[in-house]
RNA sequence: GCCGGAGUGGCGGAAUGGCAGACGCGCUGGAUUCAAAAUCCAGUGGCCUUCGGGCUGUGUGGGUUCAAGUCCCACCUCCGGUACCA
């Protein structure tokens, strides 16, 4: 017999327990009988079952991904055997920029590198043995797929959202103002255009020119590229945006239905970060540059607003700034213009001209993080001008600093020194005036600060502005000291509003600006609209055209294509130069073909951005219900039937973004009629990441990854899977070690041994596992196995889960004979974990059918029940002895049991008991004197 | 800075307010073997011990309770998120 023959022999023949063989055996079977195929609907109950679909990278799989996959594809297996239907489908996030790089450098086409890597990534999920219906397999960049993200797109563009309402509708229906109508022909258009959820806005990018691309602000450090180190260029470029802040509240508000973790739902809302305050406008006067203030023009201002209210958009007279804070206008000493306020150039006064237009132009130059970052001094330059401050018509100075965002609240704010940190820090530089409007009622001492002065000189000192605190209603800072201040605080130096409580004056001042028609009520988000657009080509075409006039240039008109136009390909012959020197998208490089278009004698070119990553799975969870449907992106009455995904498991760091986008998505498809609920994600579960042994990041440059390969190959996919769900909770972060692995899979061996006969020549039943009733204990020990693996499962407590088979194991190694009967339930129990390996077991304990959908193992709570119990003994809490007792002992029975224990009798001897606490079924504890 | 989460043997971890350390790794000793691997058996928080046991122990300091890893207060450390959001 040569060599390969002995080996074939020994594998099929041999019965110790082999992975290799059996492994890609019942995957073949599986495959064959389409054991894990998903029918059409749910019959009866029904379970969907995501995980967040990988990026297939050319790296292949790491032994990060099958953790949340085994956890999930545990669950599905449980849950078959319950008789519920389970959809659980896999599918391949698959635009991205590394293809397109690596285009760039080998001249590969982006959609062959990308198939290539699915096939690898496809093959390493197989072998680990998840029960995907693959049948429903998809990518983002299969063109059937990727034609309904560009009509889901059409959709966005062709909604505005009713802010009454509260929900997006037909852009059809938008009413058009009589003003808007009156500006003629091509008004009621813009205007359109101006509240569609998809809209164009020219936006700063980070261009560089080096690498001939576009970077994320994350991919800039220090002005320079993060890889490669090459100059960053600032340059606006016309962009898509979505207008996710439209659905900001609802975003924020639905949280609260959602079956997530409370530490989840909460970095969603930091991130929407909600905030209530009032939008005031300032007055400043129509001859600008203002110098000083204009009284008179001042009074007129005022007496026209009372008259007119508060107007939708701000005039060129005033300057609205946007606080949480109205209850401290007494205290706003200047105002702060973000450098790219429009109103800077307006209000400048000529001397300070040149200081104004130098710290712009620096302020532009540097990127979002190097102004947040390296800023730890406060800079800025005065504008020359003033402002009126509409409480109290004192004349303020206008300032610009960078510390104030455009892009938050109204670009401009009041700044109130004595009671913000950051007006504070900036008034000390600049030596601006600082006054004091708020009190505290009472005083807290914090820590290493102790303040001795009476409660009515510190108030003096208030008053007088000597020491101030920033701060909300529970938590003040005087100056730098940081003390507690549990009571609300008082207003001062606020005129008639004096000795006001922090939430009454604002509701009373908010009240008076309305009445005034210097302010209202408003709401802001720290949420921005999303950039929708990349300049990139491996990514969905937008499915719009530009008008272009007879000279070829764009007229401003843009027409959606029609939904029976649909799909709109890349173009398919495409070169990669790696030089690309505009920050352009590579689609403007396109073939003419693709790229122009004549529709009914009018010239059109595409457009040439493509659509973020984050496109194609907004929404893959609805595609996987119906993936093959060609007259919409999912039949309605599926999506009724399976909708909303039951269980989501995928890494915390799509905890913000993905989970935020997708919601989105799904409202406004909610709001057009094309799904049934608003919510997409019913429970969702965040994986812990795992770690290299060596307890960091894993990482091919760190050289600590694992390869599943490898390990699947050393030790099996069982093994792989049962490690990876025995090495602690799902969601802690947890080193990997291949010790662990070689451990579980001792377990799986012994379970092996346990069940079959290793010795014999051919596949059979160890000797000792025959067809006998189970004694008590070893009946006790089934059940209560039975009862904690379900409980386990139930709340996805898989390592514990797992301990408890071992102990069955443990304690049914030593008995003989071993009922058939304890055997097959354990197999049964084991069969989410180790699939491959149960099913072989099960195969040997007599049946021809897989196992995936016999009964779960049901439990006696009566063979559970021992006669006699263990309780321990205390005195004083002190754990003293141990007593056994018939199980159903009552309290004085546990009592006098215990007082009868030797041990006990002695140590109490002398003591005069005081009380005997005695819980049946648990412990006595005696407290003595 | 702010917001989350977590600190338990040599390691991963387990414990509805009721016997801390289940289960696994590692380690020690033994059986088996020519030997090794594999397997099996016993032990394994620390200190002390007359070998009966005693004391001590869940980041630190306080508190509540008959009883605290678990609840409360303060602090320390680590991890994650966020970054001038008015």
């Amino acid at each position: 017999m040569d060599a390969a023959a002995k080996r074939r022999r020994s594998e099929s023949v041999m019965p110790r327990y082999n992975p290799a063989v059996i492994e890609p055996k019942w995957q073949k079977y599986w495959e064959k009988n389409r054991t894990f195929a998903c029918p059409r609907l749910p019959k009866g109950r029904k379970l969907y079952v995501l995980d967040m679909f990988p990026y297939p990278s050319g790296d292949g799989l790491h032994v990060g991904h099958p953790e949340g996959y085994t956890a999930t594809d545990i669950v599905c297996r449980y849950n078959r055997m319950k008789g519920v239907s389970v959809m659980h489908p896999m599918g391949w996030d698959a635009f991205g920029l590394p293809a397109e790089q690596h285009a760039k450098k080998t001249g590969t086409p982006p959609r062959e590198t990308t198939e290539k890597n699915i096939a690898n990534f496809r093959r390493q999920l197989r072998m680990l043995g998840f029960s995907y219906d693959w049948d429903r397999e998809l990518a983002t960049t299969d063109l059937n797929y990727f034609r309904w993200t560009q009509w889901i797109f059409l959709v966005l563009y062709d909604t505005w959202f009713d802010q009454s309402e509260q929900r997006g509708r037909p852009i059809a229906e938008l009413p058009i103002p009589e003003e808007v109508e009156a500006e003629g022909e091509a008004a009621p258009e813009r205007y359109r255009d101006e509240h569609r959820l998809a809209y164009q806005i020219e936006a700063p990018v980070n261009w560089c020119p080096a690498l001939g691309t576009v970077l994320a602000n994350e991919e800039v450090v220090g002005g320079v590229s993060e890889r490669g180190g090459h100059m960053v260029v600032r340059t606006k470029l016309r962009q898509w945006m979505l207008r996710i802040t439209a659905y900001a509240d609802r975003l924020e508000k639905d949280l609260d239905r959602l079956d997530w973790s409370e530490g989840i739902k909460l970095l969603q809302r930091n991130w929407i970060g909600r905030s209530t305050g009032a939008e005031v406008d300032f007055f400043i006067g129509d001859r600008l540059p203002l110098a000083v203030s204009q009284q008179e023009e001042y009074e007129a201002w005022k007496r026209r607003r009372s008259k007119t209210g508060f107007p939708k958009k701000p005039g060129n007279d005033m300057l609205r700034i946007y606080t949480t804070r109205a209850d401290t206008l007494f205290g706003a000493t200047y105002m702060v213009l973000a450098p790219e306020h429009p109103f800077v150039e307006r209000l400048t006064a000529p001397e300070q001209r040149e200081a104004v237009r130098a710290y712009c132009e620096q302020a532009a130059r540097k990127s979002d993080l190097d102004r947040t970052d390296l800023a730890k001094e406060k800079t800025g330059v005065w504008t020359g001008s003033y402002a009126v401050n509409p409480v109290n018509g004192e004349s303020i100075p206008i300032w610009v600093a960078d510390y104030v965002l455009i892009s938050y609240g109204t670009g401009a704010i009041m700044a109130v020194p004595a009671h913000d940190t950051r007006d504070f820090e900036f008034a000390e530089q600049f030596d601006l005036p600082i006054r004091a409007v708020l009190k505290a009622s009472r005083r807290y001492f914090g820590w290493g600060y102790v303040d001795v002065r009476p409660l009515s000189e510190w108030h003096r000192q208030q008053e007088s502005g000597e020491i101030c605190f920033t701060g909300d209603e529970s938590k003040i800072r005087i100056c730098q000291s940081e003390v507690e201040l549990l009571d609300p605080s008082i207003s001062i130096n606020s005129g008639p509003y004096n000795d006001l409580p922090t939430a009454e004056f604002k509701r009373k001042i908010a009240e008076d600006l309305a009445a005034q028609g210097i302010g209202r009520a408003a709401v802001n988000y720290k949420l921005r609209d999303w950039l929708f657009s990349r300049q990139h080509f491996w990514g969905e075409p937008f499915p719009l055209l530009h008008e272009l006039d007879d000279d070829g240039r764009p007229t401003g008109r843009v027409r959606a294509l029609a939904p029976s136009e649909l799909p709109l390909d890349l173009p398919a012959e495409m070169a990669f130069d790696a030089d690309h020197d505009r920050p352009e998208p590579p689609l403007d490089k396109a073939p003419d073909d693709w790229l122009y278009v004549t529709i009914d004698g009018r010239r059109y070119k595409r457009e040439t951005n493509t659509m973020p990553q984050w496109a194609g799975s907004c929404w893959y969870y609805l595609r996987f219900l119906d993936p093959k449907n060609a007259r919409a992106l999912v039949d309605p009455q599926v999506e009724k039937a399976w909708m909303p995904v039951d269980l989501y498991v995928g890494g915390a760091e799509h905890a913000v973004l993905h989970l935020l986008y997708a919601r989105f998505w799904h409202k406004v498809l909610f709001d057009r009629g094309h799904v049934g609920g608003d919510e997409p994600f019913q429970k969702l579960v965040n994986q812990g990441m795992i770690l290299g042994e060596n307890g960091e990041k894993m990482s091919k440059s760190r050289g600590n990854a694992v390869n599943p390969d490898e390990v699947v190959r050393e030790y099996g996919a069982d093994s792989l899977r049962l490690f990876e769900m025995f090495m602690g909770p799902l969601e802690a972060v947890k080193p990997w070690s291949m010790d662990g692995v070689s451990g579980v899979r001792g377990f799986l061996d012994r379970v092996w041994r346990m069940i079959v006969d290793e010795r014999a020549e051919t596949m059979q039943l160890n000797p000792a596992v025959q067809v006998v009733k189970p004694s008590a204990e070893q009946n006790r020990v089934l059940h209560k196995t039975i009862k904690a693996v379900t409980a386990d499962l139930d709340r996805m407590s898989f390592n514990t889960a797992i301990s408890r088979m071992m102990e069955f194991t443990n304690f049914f190694l030593k008995q003989e004979p071993r009922p058939r009967a304890a055997m097959e339930k354990l197999v049964l129990l084991l069969s989410p974990f180790a699939p491959h390996a149960a099913e072989e077991l099960w195969a040997a304990l007599g049946h021809d059918e897989s196992l995936a959908f016999p009964p779960w193992p049901e439990f006696d709570e009566a063979a559970i029940k021992e006669d006699t119990i263990e309780v321990p003994v205390q005195i004083g809490g002190k754990l003293r002895g141990r007593i056994q007792v018939p199980a159903e002992a009552d309290k004085a029975a546990l009592e006098s049991a215990a007082r009868a224990e030797p041990k006990i009798a002695e140590l109490l001897a002398g003591k005069t008991v005081v009380k005997a606490i005695v819980v049946p079924g648990r412990m006595v504890n005696f407290v003595v004197k």
